[in-house]
DNA sequence: TAGCTTTGATGCTATAAAACATACGAATTA
DNA sequence: TAATTCGTATGTTTTATAGCATCAAAGCTA
């Protein structure tokens, strides 16, 4: 059998996915001695809201949560990061300190390589400099759109969006209809900026309305077509 | 004299706060054939959500503001635009399709640069492209930012924080005090999600405050300190 | 310059969502 | 195993802010 921790290094220089496929075969190689993987368990912070970037992350494998506190430590999350995710980038190419907090909601493994390497080598490269470009220009409109979302839309459009994100971003058991996303109601209600309470309230309605059913932590999706609508119209 | 137009140009290619400033001189000899100026009279389209862009857009002269239609055509403002800044870059980087609307508040003039040499020619340049890194980056951190504001901060926060906001974009005028910027209060209102009566009451009441005073569109910030702790404290 | 439209101002009403309270089962800890 | 905390659920109250109406002044334009 392979070595788990080979195995993700390797896929990540490598997979025509990688940020850093277009890397040089002597980049690639240069890469090598500066990446590392980590284990966390569940609930751990991989870096907080003020911190200094210590390299680009690469979450392999689990799920987290990154987010802001804002007025009375009240939680925003900003976005949720899934396998083969990049994590604290922005901050590291800005020359910056996070501006969020990145919290595993699972076991989770990532892999960092150093900012030095990413500063002095990889950006360097056009091509590496063009995907971050990429990445950076897709999150801005991600953010510029969940802005309107989250100051415009009522509770159910809110919540009815966050449900939809998480089935686009984690995808669906074999089922077919249950999340691959297991979220307290407080994180639920976080991502759409509502109380834990409107949270509890709202999937309870929709679940009554037979567009969702809840089992717990496990959310099914049962109308994705009225869950668009909810979304739109509220 | 010199002539406005090839002042204009001039200056976007020679400034040392250009992003074309990183070009090599073969770059910025190309780039003098991929560049137009064109002024707006006030109130008139640089491009709409949805439109492809056509190239990146500096702001030579006049002030723009950057917006989304919402929910039933609501606007929120996304950023507000200066002489010197970029505007359009998100889009062409990624090509993708305007996520936003550009409008211009008062008379301007712009100068384009064709989306082809940005992506054949400029972003090769490795230093380029991490101006434009560097952009986005610093323009997310500014719209995740504000997500939180806009969501959490009640209203008089998010208008002190507006004011703030303007203040720092736009600087005042030689008595130190006057805004630079002579916005309707719709759009003050758009900016600070929230309706116009509540930007007229609220701005009202900063006036009765002594924090600001307002004669029409000439909002004075007479009380900087306390405009910032009511944009923290509400 | 008169009439029309837009912008700013202010009061009143309606309502969405927060805040608070209580309860209960499950998980964690003593 | 009892005690305690935590997550979920639901009902009630309170409040911030939207929505609406009215009016005055200013700015346009015919």
């Amino acid at each position: 059998m392979y070595n788990n921790t080979d195995f993700g290094i390797k896929d990540i220089v490598d997979n025509q996915k990688s940020l850093f496929y277009v890397l040089t075969p002597e980049e690639k190689e240069e890469l090598q001695h500066h990446i590392s993987l980590s284990n966390y368990r569940k609930n751990e912070f991989i870096f907080k809201e003020g911190d200094k970037p210590t390299g680009l992350i690469i979450l392999v494998d689990g799920k987290v949560k990154i987010y802001k506190e804002g007025v009375g430590g009240r939680e925003q999350i900003i976005r949720m990061a899934k396998p083969h995710g990049v994590i604290g980038y922005r901050a590291l190419v800005s020359s910056e300190n996070h501006i969020a907090s990145a919290l595993t909601l699972e076991e989770s493994v990532i892999c960092s390589i150093s900012a030095d390497f990413i500063m002095t080598r990889a950006l360097k490269n056009s091509d590496f400099a063009f995907k971050i470009i990429q990445k950076l220009a897709r999150e801005l409109a991600f953010s510029n759109g969940r802005m309107v979302t989250l100051t415009q839309k009522h509770i159910r459009g809110r919540l009815a969006e966050s449900l939809i994100l998480l089935k686009d971003k984690y995808g669906v058991e074999n089922d077919g209809t249950t999340l691959r996303v297991y979220l307290s109601r407080e994180d639920i209600a976080n991502l759409s900026n509502m109380t834990t309470s409107n949270a509890i309230r709202t999937l309870s309605t929709f679940a009554n309305e037979r567009v969702i059913s809840i089992d717990g932590r496990k959310i099914k999706v049962l109308d994705a077509n009225r869950l668009e609508r909810v979304s739109k119209l509220g």
